[in-house]
DNA sequence: AAGATACATGCAGAAACGTGCAAGAACAGG
DNA sequence: CCTGTTCTTGCACGTTTCTGCATGTATCTT
């Protein structure tokens, strides 16, 4: 059994049954839960599956369901969207990303702020229904369930749509030389569709991304306005896309 | 059992019926009640539950905000949901409206359905990303606040793209003569683009809506092909409707 | 007030985890 | 063809986490 092989069989598992766990899989395939534990740990840095004691689970950011549903996002990610909101100007229009930290951007938010939002996210956009003053379009499409955001041709069609002020896009890894990227592909040209679309994108990176690559590349640093991070202005990864010339803004 | 998926459970038991009770679950699920309690214990610890002696309860819908997660639906519209989720076909495809009506359509779903739902409601694509065999299709468009569904022109130019073996219909006012009737001129004529696109259109309708009639008129009688409610067979409405030559599916 | 039920806590066995290590396979270069 | 390197895999070990039971306490019901 080639590990590829493996990797894949483990996400087809996870897309049928909507879950991992170890032991079934390694009694299954004949192999040691060793082996399973590990591809699990790889597939989880690339973002493709969220790692939960026994297995693991469809990385669901925004999703109702499993653990992944956290009501309060962890601190970084708070910090790093409230800056995000910051952003955001009475009046103007926002493009905003799925997943757990353009949701927390979502709720950080002013609730009487008059600006338009254009998401992708049900998740999101439901979130946003309790903001009286806040026009919201939302682009329709096939529906990803790891993700929970519209994606494919028509996603990317209805984006053609829309423009914007700011879009502030959510990804698995940061890299000072690989640039941003995600674990799939449809989700890829996903955002490189709204970041077409706004004047300026800026990115939202907790920490603890930075530094790691996953399979799909979004955008080169070039055509990003900056980054937005919790990580340390010393980090050595912040140090190397400063001197990049890529824009930081960090939560301190 | 991982242990992220029996937390999963609790939550859709919440969502599906209100409630949690400690001991029946550890019964259904073969574990020991303080297992249960763990959990609840836990859940409520991250605002996702309230701990009550016994059991659990739902937060309050304002807490929890962003999710599907709104009160549980009262009785009638659960058992006329139940009805109208017992239309759907396994492979088949559905046009699910928006409406609290609808979204306990969504909920009584069967979790391991596999179909195709097309909505132009957030919060029914919410609620609908935790069943992994459902295909899902979300119709983009501007996102009305009263009714919280993506309404005007680009959302019924999005329909036209989309076809299915049936619609389910929520509508304000269900009257022998004016037929089916909204609130909202946008929502009317979205509703008559949803109900174009499907081989067969039934609506629901609760009780406390028949006999009555709003300003916007959705559909005449000839083009749908049944009604789905919890009234009396015996009803006056509900006669007078069958003599007009409409289906009745009641919940009896 | 008393019995019943639910609860929190501590504990022990079990299960899952991470790490280091060694055997083996795949590969590149000589 | 041989050899050294790298990567993968499974095993062993110590650690962490989970789960069910027992105990004593709090809360509800009658």
């Amino acid at each position: 059994m080639l590990a590829a092989e493996r990797r894949d069989h483990l996400l087809g598992l996870l897309a049928r049954e909507g879950k991992i766990v170890a032991k079934d899989v390694a009694a299954e395939l004949g192999i040691s839960e060793d082996s399973v534990r590990r591809d699990l740990r790889d597939l989880a840095s690339e973002g493709l599956c969220l790692r939960v004691y026994g297995g693991a689970l469809p990385v669901s950011p925004a999703v109702v369901g499993y653990t992944a549903r956290q009501t309060v996002a962890p601190d970084g990610k708070r910090k790093v969207a409230s800056v995000a909101a910051g952003l955001v100007r009475p009046g103007g229009a926002l493009i905003l990303d799925g997943g757990t930290t353009a949701l927390a951007v979502a709720r950080a938010l002013p609730q009487d702020l008059a600006c338009t939002v254009i998401t992708h996210s049900p998740t999101i956009a439901a979130a946003l229904l309790d903001h009286p003053q806040t026009e919201l379009f939302m682009l329709g499409g096939r529906i990803f369930k790891h993700s929970a955001v519209a994606c494919g041709a028509a996603a990317v069609e209805a984006a053609q749509n829309v423009s914007a002020d700011l879009c502030l896009l959510g990804v698995t890894g940061v890299h000072p030389e690989v640039g941003l990227t995600t674990g799939d592909a449809e989700e890829a040209a996903m955002k490189r569709a709204l970041a077409a679309r706004a004047a300026e994108t800026y990115v939202l990176a907790s920490s603890e991304k930075l530094g790691t690559a996953s399979r799909f590349r979004v955008l080169p640093w070039e055509e990003i306005s900056g980054l937005i991070t919790d990580a340390d202005p010393h980090d050595a990864v912040v140090e190397r896309l400063t001197a990049r010339g890529v824009e930081i803004l960090t939560t301190g």
